[in-house]
DNA sequence: CTGAAAGCGCTAACAC
DNA sequence: GTGTTAGCGCTTTCAG
């Protein structure tokens, strides 16, 4: 019965090039991985056979006697593609260079499922891992290592024997930009939570506080969403339809559009008489209307980086510096003064 | 030196099992793939040595030994993470079911760079490739079928021997659609082309044109953008600042948005004076405001569904119907009357 | 029901 | 330079 699956149809194995090309499987090993000196015309040989016979090394074979398999994990939360999307292409770009390939992993429990996750990297014995998500501990960061496969988190600033990070610093960016504002007496100043970047809102709120703290104020206008709503977008809607504030910080851009959306509904006027920050960048910031000012990131370049240090790590290169601090630029537009 | 890479704390084999349980190691293999009927009292044995060493089966020595890896490849377009995204976690999450890896591949240039990918996927052995494209004509798809592995294409109606398809047809509602506002006297509607995904866009001009020739009009209001115009978003600020239709129907959330944005911008009120259709739903066009008037998919269900089917086709599983098409439901927004 | 042994395709000493 | 051989860790006949 014929089916759809592979028919069987043999792949060609080392042998049989070593036979087609009259050498032993020891030189056309030498050949594919252009280890050792093999003399010219013998190297011509296999070279030929290969191609003749459209041979394509067996990477799981390869995987197996090297104990190592050019291939690498990412685990990201799950629905969090918009963001991330430059990240995974400045990732995969470099990793094409290094021949490593991807595989693919969502998380949306934290670590709980991050042992779950991992078990099957060592399953598979990927060469390393990269963790992409805003809201893993210190502590739960050291508990992964204790599985001694090369990580590089791509979240806050952390470094151990096992692992690398690279980060976007807000603090600074946030905490300049709040001085500014109260410098111009405006103090009325509030933060949306983000239950899915537990971490980039903390920075933001110690900037925040720091900056009202050398101004002899405090700050105390960060605003939870309740568990209550499971999006965050019909909170926001909700809640501004009866508050009104100076400057509306948000994280995520879809908070960002919410708070626009309300304020418009409610005939607040931005930048008029609210103003409004998105931290995180996306297409989608400048694509509405007004276009909401915010902090530019490299994404792409993030994830070009956690892939180059992987690859470092993996070559066993000694690493000096271990967390990776990106720049972030602030971009104002339609939604500030 | 101690360096960061994998200390070569030597994973416990099957063999360390073995001799911990007393058994040997056919016995051990016997109770992880639990095949055959081994006797209840060794296979606890084993199990016992399996916990008790934290013994993980080397799925890379699995694979060469059975020759398949339990891994399939996902080839999608850079920079399609917006919308993907969904497609991708119903992927993953029937993988996870089933225990299959997914690792990721992004093209940007079409067919050719394929041939590059399916070499890799090839000498990883993946067991089938998943493509989610809007680019690949038959002929193109034909061709990759050559290579004789398992696939399914996420994007237009095909099938053959070793392809599935997995898709959304627009023309019946792109149609009945266009045919309504014909009927209501609405004759002035164009199309904006979308170069990243043609068959979508020939999909949604077929069906307007037969809208109209049911009517005994012809149709030619398909807007190209120009090849000078790298953002499509450019071009579109720039017509529609000088041109005025009563429809306008995109493909991409982005290009509605940019239609959005210059009719607002130059007085032009939506949905009164021109109305404004984006076929492909995204999260952004019921954000922005006015919401635009869309054709929801379940993107979700397509990325479970691909992977159902590629499952199947990995089982030998007789395949009856190779060719799935998934509904689409108008949504009419605030951008339609 | 369980063990011995061959083999999956390739790499890496070690000889020649 | 090139061939021989012993693994890499697991599955699977084939005996027992």
């Amino acid at each position: 019965m014929r089916t759809l699956v592979n028919d069987e149809k043999k792949r060609v194995t080392i042998y049989n090039v070593a036979k087609e090309a009259g050498v032993s499987l020891a030189t056309v090993s030498r050949v594919i991985n252009d280890s050792d000196v093999v003399r010219e015309d013998t190297k011509k040989k296999v070279q030929e056979a290969i191609i003749k016979l459209g041979y394509k090394p067996n990477a799981v074979a390869q995987g197996l006697a090297l104990k190592k398999t050019t291939s690498i994990s990412l685990v990201i939360p799950d629905s969090s593609f918009t963001y991330i999307g430059k990240v995974i292409n400045g990732l995969l770009d470099v990793a094409k260079i290094y021949k490593y390939n991807i595989t693919l992993h969502t998380s949306t429990s934290g670590v709980n499922e991050m042992h779950e996750i991992i078990d099957n990297v060592i399953k598979n014995r990927a060469d390393g891992l990269i963790l992409y998500n805003d809201a893993f501990s210190p502590q739960e960061l050291q508990t992964l290592s204790d599985y001694h496969i090369p990580m590089v988190y791509l979240g806050t600033r952390f470094s151990n024997d096992m692992i690398c990070s690279v980060f976007i610093n807000y603090y600074e960016p946030v905490h300049d930009m709040v001085a500014d504002y109260l410098n111009r007496g405006i103090e009325d100043i509030v933060i949306i939570d983000d239950r899915k970047n537990p971490s980039s809102v903390e920075q933001m709120v110690k900037a925040t506080e720091d900056a009202f703290k050398e101004q002899g104020k405090t700050f105390d206008g960060l605003i939870r969403i309740p568990d209550s709503y499971h999006s965050s977008y019909d909170f926001l809607t909700r809640y501004f339809s009866s508050h009104k504030h100076q400057l509306i910080i948000t994280y995520r851009d879809s908070q960002a559009i919410a708070v626009l959306n309300t304020c418009s509904e409610n005939g607040i006027k931005i930048p008029e008489e609210t103003e409004l920050v998105c931290v995180k960048d996306s297409r989608y910031t400048e694509m509405v209307r007004p276009q909401i000012s915010s902090f530019v990131t490299p994404s792409y370049d993030a994830g070009a980086l956690a892939m180059r240090i992987m690859t470092k790590m993996l070559n066993g290169d000694k690493i000096t510096d271990k967390e990776f601090e990106l720049n972030t630029l602030y971009k104002p537009r339609s939604t500030t003064k």
